[in-house]
DNA sequence: GATGCGTGGCT
DNA sequence: TAGCCAAGCAT
């Protein structure tokens, strides 16, 4: 690796100098000086990978209220836990969170391991948050490089190198400067740096604790750091999605384990591909196509899906796969583009 | 190293 | 409004 500039001295005490004087209150954090409880820290940072702090808060407090503890956790069932984490989406993370909880319950006294090493060999624990869960709940001196890490000192050092490449310098930049005393709250202290102040776009420079130091402030490049590869085009899929509504319920699916959507419920679909086929319905089965399809994003297409309201006279079982009737309970656990299908097709019946 | 994986808010 | 982006991880 290329050598890493000097770290300005006195960087770590000004940032955590600026943390105390007023940061976010955020239902996971701890009081400045003291440590997270394990088990809030976990969920939390595993709640916001890719995900904004508004987004995750409901979740946060709904999960520790239904789960108080990780045993609670470990003892849920998978289809609890996925109708749970419903809507916050990169469903991996579910799956990996249950898992992690039940092998946190068999350890030793069912607590989480202390170190970096030993937190990051636990399922959905990556680079990042078994560094912020070894600070922040343990006090070790682990370097957090989060997205917002990786801008403040892209910007601070004025580096050129495009993500994800400037990555491992970005660690190497902040492992020298975490402190021994308060690892916890440098790591979060340089997320809110990056969250609040050095912003992706329109930074605060004016209050930054690190602005005499900031060398892409002083070289007027702030706005070009750090350097982000070109995204690939997003494809544009369509698809059929149906409602199938009986006196029991609705057709619901549970889609397999990996994958888009994995392990969560889902309303019987065909392939979503560049021209959809729609499946062939049985001789006296009832089919409305719904006029608008409903329109979706997903990080690396974008989605039209027809709706076909469906009335069955046999068993959804023989065309949809196998199934079961849900009730609105079910329905409730359904992910945010199914929410939308739905939605279509209950306004359609009005 | 590249790709797949959700959703919602902001501009 | 269509794109950008968010406390990344697994493969």
């Amino acid at each position: 690796m290329a050598e890493t500039p000097p770290v300005p001295a006195d960087l770590s005490r000004r940032l955590l100098a600026w943390y105390d004087a007023g940061h976010r209150d955020l239902p996971w954090r701890p009081q400045p000086h003291a440590l997270g409880e394990p088990y809030g820290v976990w969920l939390s940072e595993v709640m916001l990978q890719q995900t904004t702090v508004a987004a995750v808060i409901p979740y946060y407090r709904a999960f520790l209220e239904r789960w108080p503890t990780v045993a609670d956790l470990a003892a849920a069932s998978d289809a609890e836990v996925m109708a749970a984490w419903a809507g916050l989406g990169y469903y991996s993370r579910a799956r990996n969170l249950l898992a992690c909880a039940r092998a946190v319950a068999v350890r030793p006294g069912g607590a989480f391991p202390r170190t970096e090493a030993e937190l990051r060999a636990l399922p959905g624990l990556g680079p990042y948050t078994a560094a912020a869960v070894a600070a922040i709940a343990f006090g070790q001196q682990a370097a957090a490089v989060d997205g917002n890490v990786e801008r403040v000192l892209s910007r601070v050092f004025d580096d050129a190198t495009p993500l994800p490449a400037f990555k491992p310098k970005a660690r190497v930049l902040a492992q020298a400067l975490v402190p021994a005393d308060r690892p916890g709250d440098f790591a979060q202290a340089a997320i809110d740096l990056g969250a609040v102040v050095c912003r992706p776009r329109n930074p605060d420079c004016l209050i930054c604790p690190w602005r005499d130091a900031c060398r892409a402030r002083a070289n007027g490049t702030v706005a070009l750091r750090p350097v982000r590869p070109e995204k690939p085009e997003r494809p544009h899929r369509l698809g059929f999605a149906y409602w199938v509504e009986s006196e029991h319920g609705v057709w619901l699916v549970r889609r397999p384990p990996k994958g888009l959507l994995g392990g969560m419920l889902a309303l019987p679909c065909g392939d979503w591909t560049a021209e959809a086929v729609p499946l062939a319905l049985p001789k006296g089965w009832r089919a409305t196509i719904l006029n608008a399809p409903v329109r979706h994003v997903f990080t690396h297409f974008s989605l039209d899906l027809t709706v076909v309201r469906v009335g069955a006279a046999g068993d959804p079982a023989l065309v949809f796969g196998e199934g079961f009737w849900g009730t609105a309970a079910d329905l409730a656990g359904l992910p945010t583009v199914m929410q939308k299908v739905r939605r279509r097709a209950e306004e359609s019946s009005k």
